[in-house]
DNA sequence: GCGGTAATTAATCAAGTGTATAATTTCACA
DNA sequence: TGTGAAATTATACACTTGATTAATTACCGC
């Protein structure tokens, strides 16, 4: 009886391919079943190897978790795109309402993590820098939307802003990831972006990407 | 060596002690730490009682979601009250971002379960069925509200009300129960209710509960 | 080509899980 | 006050989990 043949990989690979093994693993089975056997299976890998890329299934986990937060709040960056203030803030918005960010796998991914973070330190740590992160993001888009129409504000007024927007930007990211609606027949980005405007007082006809 | 003490109880008040103890594991340990043990543990019971009650621990999770969504429903639907359509609606928006509805231990329990619903049918159906419920609330509310105003509106254009509105008040409902931002300076009711108004077209000062 | 090193596998372990069942105890009812 | 039936406990089982370690294998540098 002879051994698998495998071929060796750099660190980086190896910890990429497991990080990815294991969204995938919780994407489809949640996160109970995303076990040391299942990642180490998808990743073509025994679970052995795991434990020399990372000290254990926790860190593992959290490195997954925190990858996953990172690229989800880069894509929804990369919406912003250049130019004027208010054609970036609609493209983050467009981006937020419009896969790959909204997404039945990357809000199956989400919630899933999410429900450990009350219970995990560590997990709690990775969502709170993510959460800021995306919450800055938006007061500082919308302090220069502001700034670009000459319209005054104070900061607590932009925070306040940036407190409802966010909260519209999630929940709408929340139905439609869930797909639970009939959001096909729907202009979601019409939807998102007419709300937006409205919201921050501004014309919704003046208001697009 | 003797045999702990018991005293008999009747089903209903079993199943609402295990169904709380469930709830309780999964607020404080995660959906991971509700294990059998845990939970009859907390309902001061012994773990092979569970499946006397209960046909498996599947069953008992599933029960334990149903019950906290229904609760979570009926305790915002209080905050209805009566009265006009707009107090009505003022006063679920209210609800929905004060506590118990609003608070962390709710969020927490939440999250635990949705992170299963992708993965599993039964937590789907639960899931759905009080998200519908929500949902559907909301729409009538917003009916009533423009009915009342003698505003016509077009059953698309509530509908589309109703997805806004319903993001606006789950995404603040998760900001204000994550507790990362400082809400206690801030008054969200307020909040919530302005921008509520804005949304659907209202005066804002021509809104309040 | 070849040897040494480090990556990888294979096999195993202890702990914890949900479940099943027989032995006990409580309590309603005679 | 006994007694039978039902609720509850105690114990055990089969399985899965994350972790550990020794044996093997690939491959880099010479």
């Amino acid at each position: 009886m002879t051994r698998r043949t495998f071929h060796r990989e750099s660190e980086a690979v190896r910890q990429n391919d497991l990080i990815a093994a294991t969204l995938d693993s919780v994407a489809e089975l949640g996160l109970a079943g995303a076990t040391v056997r299942e990642v180490a299976f998808r990743a073509g890998v025994t679970p052995g190897l795991i434990r020399r890329y990372f000290d254990n299934k926790e860190r593992l986990v959290a490195s997954a978790y925190r990858t996953f937060i990172s690229d989800l709040i880069a894509a929804a960056e990369a919406g912003c795109g250049e130019g004027s203030a208010q054609t970036r803030l609609a493209g983050l918005i467009r981006a937020s309402v419009t896969a790959p960010v909204a997404d039945g796998r990357t809000l199956s991914i989400w919630a899933a993590f999410i429900g450990t973070v009350h219970s995990d330190p560590a997990m709690a740590e990775v969502h709170s820098e993510g959460y800021q992160a995306f919450r800055d993001l938006v007061e500082r888009l919308i302090a220069e939307v502001f700034a670009e129409r000459g319209r005054p504000a104070s900061p607590q007024e932009i925070h306040q802003h940036a407190i409802v927007l966010n909260a519209l930007l999630d929940g709408l990211w929340i139905e439609i990831s869930m797909g639970g609606d009939d959001f096909s027949r729907l202009n979601v980005v019409q939807i998102a972006l007419n709300s937006t405007a409205t919201l921050l007082g501004i014309d919704p006809a003046d208001f697009k990407d």
